[in-house]
DNA sequence: TCTATATATGAACATATGCTCATATATAGA
DNA sequence: TCTATATATGAGCATATGTTCATATATAGA
């Protein structure tokens, strides 16, 4: 079974005044969200932390495509990695938007 | 002074099975509202119904690419609209990804 | 029907995006 | 230091995206 946990949500029923920088980062940030391919790897994050080879094999993508989607992922601080040897282990960073994530697969997949 | 609204939001912890439509629907869904324009728009239909040229002219954006964007909106069920004359009023039609849209821009602009 | 206004549409173009391929870098162990 | 493994990076390419421009369509009124 798995573990529910609720959030309360709040905010403003008007428009807001949408500045030069923060219409930048919401979308870059919707952006981060729009592709299958980084979908996929935040939806895996949700389990925890994973290799970037985990990560491919799992997800059955190259290592290449994974390494340039979590440098992405990265830069927009969504994710974050802990170094053990060579490996390194990605996780999530932003529990924020990882929420927004999954409201909207819950969303989709109920629909 | 804004009214305040609070949704209690639930979801799952664990990763959420990923069918190809699913994927489908949330990637278009977030690359909706993953543009500038379409995000100014959607932010402006908050506050309620708008024609195409109001939208243009509040927005400074030229009649076409409203229309345009429109269209992408409106084919993913985002907005509706209600005809009266010539004048086509739009609105919002998905309470669920407005409040999405709400809660990233009330994310970025407190951070 | 003719005209004016509002909106939609398609083509063309410049830019952005995501992947692959080859290769570079980094760490650990022998 | 040499090698193996894990990951990062840059170039190149095909496709997607958002805008503009010109024009089409639709509705209302004279």
């Amino acid at each position: 079974m798995s573990e529910e946990k609720k959030f309360e949500v709040t905010f403003s029923e008007e428009a807001q005044h949408l500045d030069e920088e923060t219409l930048f980062v919401v979308s870059q940030t919707f952006k981060a969200l729009s592709d299958p391919t980084r979908i996929r790897i935040l939806n895996l994050l949700c389990t925890g932390e994973h290799s970037v080879n985990e990560i491919a094999e799992t997800l059955n993508l190259s290592q290449s495509s994974v390494s340039h989607q979590l440098r992405f992922l990265k830069n927009l601080r969504l994710v974050k990695y802990r170094r053990a040897g060579t490996t390194l282990f990605y996780s999530e960073d932003d529990e924020h938007i990882m929420n927004l994530l999954k409201q909207a697969i819950e969303h989709a997949a109920h629909h």
